[in-house]
DNA sequence: CGTCGCATGTAACCAGTTACATGATTAA
DNA sequence: TTAATCATGTAACTGGTTACATGCGACG
């Protein structure tokens, strides 16, 4: 799913600009399935515009730069159409702490334990987000959402039950040498 | 995590070709948190050995082209620990499948049933090899592997439970416009 | 007779990230 | 006065993907 496409669900939703747009990126409905940042926002909207799959008005600001909104239109709506109609990509998940969990032995029982905890309270923090955002408008939206909350209560659980054992089995192995 | 390092984890735990390695993305114990293809593989291999993380050993085949077989030195495993024990990098979920789910609302019922069907059936399948490679050897394996499941499960349970209702939704607004 | 598995690699391409460039306002 | 928020954009870079190039053996 490209960045043009994923400007085009949100545009879907209401005119934005482009710094709006990160936002929702950011900490919107989306932040936990998708991300974009600057660097790709700005050159997509381009496109999009000369594609005729949103148009842009320029808004003049006091005391603040101009502010482009972008609105979707017919052809772009069509295009989000085909997009959302077409056979999904798999998902893409990397994860960082899962390397080195698997490599837990590698790392003192001190720092492990910092770790887990960083990651337990990574997950309440999207947990958090996630159930305060759930007054989601349409069914869709919700799915998605509550799906999230499924998933990072199952990770904290997770983490919380297992994460102790990891660590007791390292110390006992430590002190096994 | 880059792909240097990710081989380097690989041949952490024995010698391997190029192609061997790439398997263990595929379908090893790597294969449901990082990904690498033939050709992010072979570049960083040869990286690695300009380096001095890894040596490589041509072996002969008969009736086959020859194989080459890396294995992790001294300089690689420090590298590796390094690499451990760094901050690690937020994880990156990219699904297409929850952004169509968010814009379920211009898929007909049929289409999402058939998606929805498909999705549970993936869960299931990484659920099943995520169980067959459940004989993890160290601790952190198994506690990667396992999270694998916890998630596949928590995963499959929800896409179960709610995606009928979600069709429901959709079928309930259809009806009354 | 085709295509799957083994086996290695390069070159072109592309999407997205990072850093840079600019600048006013507001809250700590 | 320092940092954060609002606000837009470009250029350089980089990492990884895709397609190409090659070729034998086994299985159906």
């Amino acid at each position: 799913m490209d960045v043009k496409t994923l400007c085009l669900g949100v545009l879907s939703r209401g005119a934005f600009s482009g710094y709006e747009i990160r936002k929702q990126f950011e900490e919107g409905p989306f932040s936990h399935f998708q991300e974009a940042g600057f660097g790709s926002i700005y050159p997509a909207l381009k496109k999009l515009t000369e594609d005729g799959h949103v148009t842009c008005e320029q808004q003049a600001q006091d005391s603040r730069p101009d502010k482009k909104v972008y609105a979707i239109t017919q052809k772009g709506r069509h295009a989000l159409f085909d997009a959302v109609n077409r056979a999904p990509g798999a998902d893409k998940f990397r994860s960082d702490f899962m390397f080195m969990m698997f490599f837990a032995d590698l790392m003192s029982p001190a720092d492990l334990d910092r770790r887990i905890a960083d990651r337990a309270a990574y997950h309440r923090d999207q947990l958090e987000f996630l159930l305060s955002c759930d007054e989601g408008q349409s069914p869709g939206e919700r799915f998605v959402c509550q799906f999230g909350v499924a998933m990072h209560r199952a990770a904290l659980a997770y983490v919380e039950e297992h994460g102790h054992e990891l660590i007791g089995e390292l110390l006992h192995r430590d002190v096994a040498e």
